[in-house]
DNA sequence: TCCCGGCTGTAAGGTGTCTTACGCGGTCAC
DNA sequence: GTGACCGCGTAAGACACCTTACAGCCGGGA
């Protein structure tokens, strides 16, 4: 893959739009896209040194918590987990990213070392880039902060819905919201429903909704029975009656 | 709160005009703001005109959820709380903002009514701004566009921090967490501590910790007795020994 | 001054969920 | 194949917290 599109990738996943068929969308892309409208084809290819691809399995961790590398991610392809740890050890996954989010931000504006750590759950295609380098390609292009800032936006939105349930819904209710979420995400559609085929366990699923792996367990089982989930081989399937 | 209230006080906040003194401060004020932070004195002096002060009491209802005024807030003075409610009607502070933040940031990149409302906690001196007019602003300035990411990855790195707490963390430990950023934000220096002169109920205090205001009246006589707060008065201090 | 409404303290009972414990089936490496 | 490991299902007991209920307090307005 080459750096220009890596670059190309990179503004794709600011606009947070997934591409259906990739060749077709490079071009799209670059007229859909504010910077790329005026830019010339020299000055796309100028900052294509600043982006580097790179695959990784399931399982990867992408970066560790009190890592210092100030580095900046655009994920691709595949999913992404971001997980804080609690002082007694316990996980507490705050984000699932896929295609066109962008993730380890915090070192564009801050010099501290890592509070998260981040690990790949479903095989991903990443694009990397320095923070000071995409720092300086943002201080030369308002329209381009403008998209950072709306895709922070929308994470903080995320985040204070999550919150919200968090403080007082059950945990069944909690897992059904999940699960609503990320077919709205990452659902693909299947005859009755959305499918969501990000590989999450049960003890990740704990670590989303603040529970514990045992509960999880028994609390899909109810909500299958209730017919408010269904479950395709390993993947939940939401049920389009269930999708408001 | 009515809604016929939220009305009035939208109506008032856009309308009305401040004493002379006010306008005369009204670009320190604007420097103090995190957005202004590096800002020059006539670059600020040049988008004056976009700004509006207005002051409420505490109480008052700065927006409601639905409302669909698309409006920026800047915090000079005072407190503000932001809620969010849930279906059956149940209170979920998600910030709390003072001197120097900035609210209603939805409004610049997103253009449905609002998920949350705003409630001024301490007589407040806010500046508005039209979301329109602060975008044209932060299009033609890309450090400003940063400041505007950098502050909502300030906010989601709390959020996250928060979801982290209602996760696992027991009601106990969440209040004193809670009672300890809000000394690092807010606090006072007082012999032997930092007082919060943040003047929240303990209802106000469970709508932040996710609990009920029967708990939170236990949890907190019972961390005064363990000695790790203290009551002066009505707020609440944290001694300086538990300041980490 | 007195009343009224909002805020706080306290307690009994109920329950959602965590903890602990164990067994079972799949999958992968050897 | 066969063991080791991981993910899953289930169940009894404990407990943190919510619910419900009521009473005292303080401050502000009539």
């Amino acid at each position: 893959m080459s750096g220009l599109g890596a670059a190309i990738e990179m503004f794709a996943a600011l606009r947070k739009e997934r591409p259906v068929d990739e060749d077709v969308n490079k071009v799209w892309y670059l007229r859909q896209n504010r910077l790329f409208r005026e830019a010339t084809e020299e000055g796309i290819m100028q900052h294509e040194h600043l982006f580097t691809m790179c695959e990784m399995p399931r399982g990867t961790l992408v970066f560790d918590a009190g890592d210092s590398a100030r580095i900046i991610y655009f994920v691709k392809r595949g999913t992404v987990r971001i997980v804080r740890e609690t002082p007694d050890g316990k996980d507490v996954t705050v984000a699932i990213l896929g295609a066109g989010d962008l993730f380890g931000e915090e070192s564009l504006f801050d010099r501290r070392a890592r509070t998260t750590h981040a690990v790949v759950v479903d095989d991903a295609l990443l694009c990397t880039s320095r923070a000071d380098d995409l720092f300086a390609l943002l201080s030369r292009d308002p329209a381009l902060a403008l998209n950072v800032a709306k895709v922070l936006s929308e994470r903080l939105d995320d985040a204070q819905s999550t919150m919200e349930d968090l403080a007082y819904a059950r945990v069944g209710d909690r897992i059904e919201h999940l699960y609503h979420k990320l077919a709205s995400e990452h659902g693909v559609p299947v005859k009755g429903g959305l499918r969501i085929d990000v590989r999450l366990t049960h003890a990740d699923v704990a670590s989303l909704v603040g529970s514990t792996r045992e509960t999880v367990s028994l609390e899909i089982a109810k909500l299958v029975d209730l017919g408010r989930l269904r479950l395709d081989g390993r993947a939940v399937v939401v049920p389009k009656e269930m999708l408001s």
